[in-house]
DNA sequence: CTTACTTTCTTTACTTACTTAAGTAAGTGG
DNA sequence: CCACTTACTTAAGTAAGTAAAGAAAGTAAG
């Protein structure tokens, strides 16, 4: 296959539906180039003609789409006592979702979740391309298969491999932050940026970055933003060293902090704090005033150095963004250098399924990526993508 | 030309002179294909036969090395007062050094430049392939010309155009640390390393940032280390911010602390200083902890986010790298955190005509980088370097 | 000193992935 | 209706790689 088709498919399915000419001023090839390379699409059912743009004075262009069901994605968000999924098309659209109870820790959590996912792959009509997995701790960048999580109670555990063999579909496992900044980079406003972050709010803070449009992962992983050192002295973060970002910004330290101020007693929920902060100032300013300005620093230090142009805040700790802002965005004004101070910052509203669709991210991610043919499981979900017209399922 | 010729010509610049199969298996090119390479790059003079390596139980391997006088460069390092340069062959050997006094500040500068390069242009013996600028302050990663610096008292100023149209050469300007990182990717340790930082101590306090083997620029510039909020609530920096790290642990400053704690004169100089730290234990742990303690957390910040595998550590305060070790090592193991704990230091004694050097670097950068087309000039150095042997000038 | 083997490099013939050139298709505006 | 524009296709050619085969230049063993 020509390496152009790639580029092609790539374009359409973050774009959107697009005319051969205007393929062919985007990726700098000629036209005879993208009539064979969309050729070659067409024949195989992956993309198909659609309407027909206005004319501009000429022949009028014939716009070219994806076709949403010649493959499908499952996506997985794991968490400590239970895994949400949805099953995607080729549009992203939502087909079905899943929620089930599952046991991160101990010897048959593998198990487990082999079987969950046995019966979801099963319910999954036509190509599979793959499942992703979005994980909260580091993942190998090698092999996308192993993964340490102090949240999942995980030790260089290889997941990815045993599920990917059991069930005999290509298995990517992410960082959770990770695949949040790849849906924003493939999908969002980060589509037409080449440099920007992603940090995540909650349990945890995390980072991700994307640089020159892919996925930054470090030579030993990246974005470990919740354990830069926030305060001198400070408290012992589970990470084993002191002072944290988040053991002053992560949900349950605010929430430690409203319990020892004597606010609230130590079973109150979050959102019962949230609701009380919202009702008093004085409460919200004692709570909230200090992990906001530590973020900001923290964070304004970042820009500095890699100088982004978009900042993305989500995670499910952006539901109490209101009461963060006002400290968060004066502290941070006052870290960045001028010259850099010209980032935009965007708050994504947090919904548990977005995260399972950021891990279908990945998968599409690896069967559109130029440069992603490292490991195994890439390459078997790009030939999945490319021979799956043959299997002849499509609609 | 072959895309390969490039990389087979960048390949025997980095790594000295190696066999077409030893070339063949590093790009992972077939025989035919350095055939081909190599006889363009031979043709051209740019590359010659050298010596047979040993055999190996086989016909033994005629090694290719780089043809030294295939073409010169100039690299300059811009000073307020002064200016050092060199002019290198391209085994990077030093043909001859200059340094001139040189007013930075002031309408005539440019003027005052372009005669005092113009003279050095004309001692050049063979195809000068371009000139390369370090700039104490930020450049512009589009055109490589324009530059905003604070020590030189320049605010957005086109130098490098100018320059290249007097001149009639091509000129190259880049941020001085940034020119640093490149001469350690091309030749130092940070040849076989995809990841690095290095980090300069001296008036100011710089940052370069090697990412995926090519210098990072960011978005809106990149490395802004000095700037970084490193204590709170803290002094006012020249950039117009509170606390930076610059107003804790730049030379100057730490000049000034020695000062207020009536250690010496204000009009003391550096090296006595020094002196004074080294003969007396407790004067150097007055000045020198708090300085260190804060580079070393605000740099395993860094490391905590960018995951590097290795740092190096210049500029013209590692003259004092003894008094900084001790309280640097202690507080960055304590910033790290342990997944990212398996970075090398390397501490780079400083020399002035280093960093002239480096920023020669930059223009056999240009020549020989795969993606460095962006801009006029270092499309102009990489024809000078094809056509260097048509013009008959070689040895 | 021949013979067998290894490794390096070159030549030839082919493939792939593009290009340019020329023409067809399908609209617009005078 | 006809010139003009823009979109796409077909045909032929080119650039840059590959694979296969062989020549060149050494080592190792009988």
């Amino acid at each position: 296959m020509r390496d152009s088709t790639n580029e092609v498919l790539r374009n359409i399915a973050t774009q959107g539906p697009l005319s051969r000419a205007q393929l062919a001023r985007d990726l700098g090839l000629s036209g005879p180039t993208l009539t064979q390379a969309t050729k070659y699409l067409l024949d195989r059912g992956l993309i198909t003609e659609l309407e027909q743009s206005p004319s501009t004075g000429g022949r009028p262009a014939t716009l070219l789409g994806l076709v949403a069901n010649a493959g499908q994605l499952l996506g997985i968000k794991l968490a400590e006592d239970h895994v949400v999924g949805v099953c995607v098309n080729l549009h992203s659209e939502i087909l079905w979702k899943f929620e089930e109870p599952f046991k991160s820790r101990g010897e048959a959590a593998v198990k487990e979740l082999t079987n969950l996912l046995r019966k979801q792959v099963k319910r999954v009509k036509g190509q599979l391309l793959g499942i992703g997995i979005g994980v909260p701790g580091v993942v190998s960048p090698l092999d996308s298969s192993t993964a340490d999580s102090l949240m999942l109670g995980w030790t260089n555990l290889d997941v990815g491999k045993k599920l990917s063999q059991e069930l005999n579909t290509p298995v990517l496992l992410e960082n959770d932050v990770n695949t949040l900044s790849i849906t924003e980079s493939l999908y969002g406003h980060g589509r037409d940026v080449s440099n920007f972050i992603t940090i995540t709010l909650g349990r945890g803070i995390g980072m991700g970055l994307v640089i020159n449009g892919e996925l930054y992962s470090g030579s030993y992983g990246a974005g470990e933003f919740g354990h830069v050192q926030a305060v001198s002295p400070g408290a012992l973060c589970e990470c084993g060293k002191m002072g944290c970002l988040e053991t002053l910004a992560s949900s349950p330290a605010i929430h430690a902090s409203a319990v020892t101020a004597g606010y609230i007693r130590p079973n109150t929920s979050i959102s019962k704090l949230l609701e009380l902060a919202r009702s008093d100032k004085k409460i919200a300013h004692a709570l909230f005033k200090k992990p906001a300005e530590a973020l900001g620093i923290a964070l304004g230090n970042v820009i500095n150095v890699f100088g982004p142009e978009l900042i993305f805040i989500s995670g499910e700790g952006v539901g109490a963004w209101d009461l963060w802002e006002p400290h968060f965005q004066k502290s941070l004004k006052a870290s960045v250098v001028s010259t850099m101070n010209k980032f935009e910052i965007e708050v994504d509203p947090w919904d548990d399924a977005k995260w399972a669709l950021g891990a279908t991210a990945i998968v599409l991610q690896a069967s559109l990526s130029r440069n992603s043919n490292i490991n195994s499981q890439s390459v078997e979900v790009k030939n999945r993508l490319r021979i799956a017209s043959a299997s002849g399922f499509s609609a």
